[in-house]
DNA sequence: GTCTATAAGTAGATAGAC
DNA sequence: GTCTATCTACTTATAGAC
């Protein structure tokens, strides 16, 4: 019963790699293999089918985004801290798989019902627990009113973006781009956190 | 030589409607030739190949974009003015096709080859013009200094989101989503050109 | 567990009748 | 121009040897 995890290991972290990139319909058993230095045969003695080997990748996948929605809900600390926080951590987890945000919408608007369990117990969740804190917050007058669903949808936008379209601005920015790349995107969470506090801190009219 | 207009018509709609949800990869010819109720055969009479019909819609779609964008730097008109003006009309254009977004930015990056040259044509010129524009203002002293590249990022993202991840917003909004989605999609207008103006315009410290 | 070989199914493309 | 029937190529999935 004992599976050899390496090999398993070595399956999962290649199918990781090119679902991401190519997706559920643009995704090969064959390139997984190769990607794995195994073949096409033992994708199937391990998980049956690609479908199957797929819905394995997207529970990880959702899973881990989920994990750390929840970590981030647990700490005590005022909204824009946790946005801000969230900014941070979130922008370095898309330096490392940048098709992360693509892959993930693609597959929602591709198949909702397959998703719409995964969405409701792992992320609306965290999400009413966000919006209660925020409806406090502003009701204690820290924070400007602001529409829950408009400010997650615009601190999401603008870090997504940039990764969702990295062959646009790599475009954009012409040559001597790669040494700038990084850079940019690290500006990024720097940028996104301005727009937090500046959309949330109170103008202060009697000062 | 004159082809039937009204079916090359047909197949071009019902193209660009399965080709938009499902990209490049997902796109079955038969469900094409089923949308057009015409048959497969039709299909390659009239475009060749798979390829050539996706080309057909992809040049469609982004001289489309590339029309509307040069259309708008034509206007004579203030940055703040234009970003607006550009929420606006794209807003719009995205509430009768959703998948828009999402199509170009995965098409982009399972192929960037292929649009290296529509975008250094069409996108990375109207850019140009862009960015003197608003450096032109920033050295005038009209508008706060920002990186051209992280305020498009940003205008784009806060706009693009909301209709790329249109299931996860569903399900957040819950039971009675559909009567709110319209006006929800139509207040980021609202949203997106406040942050424009917020980030644009000068604190007037010497009031 | 891992491989080679092959079956079974699917999708794009073509032939040829009308 | 439009259709049905068919071919070819590709992709997933299985059989069976080691």
């Amino acid at each position: 019963m004992v599976k050899d995890i390496s090999t398993e290991q070595r399956i999962l972290e290649a199918a990781r790699r090119v679902f991401m990139k190519k997706g559920m319909a643009g995704a090969r058993m064959q390139e997984i293999a190769d990607e794995a230095g195994i073949n096409k045969a033992l994708l199937h003695y391990y998980f049956r089918s690609k479908d199957k080997l797929f819905e394995h990748i997207l529970m990880e996948v959702v899973g881990r985004i989920a994990t750390s929605l929840k970590s981030m809900m647990e700490l005590d600390i005022p909204i824009i801290q946790r946005l801000c926080f969230f900014v941070e951590i979130y922008v370095d987890v898309l330096m490392e798989n940048r098709y992360l945000p693509l892959f993930v919408l693609t597959e929602i608007n591709q198949n909702p019902e397959r998703f719409a369990s995964m969405i409701r117990e792992h992320i609306v969740v965290n999400m009413q627990d966000f919006i209660v804190q925020l409806e406090d917050e502003i009701e204690q007058g820290k924070i400007n009113p602001v529409h829950p669903l408009h400010l997650v949808s615009s601190v999401l936008g603008m870090i997504i973006f940039p990764f969702a379209a990295f062959p646009l601005i790599e475009e954009a920015m012409g040559d001597n781009f790669a040494p700038l790349a990084r850079n940019f995107l690290n500006q990024r969470k720097e940028v996104v956190k301005e727009f937090v506090i500046n959309a949330l801190t109170p103008k202060n009219h009697d000062k």
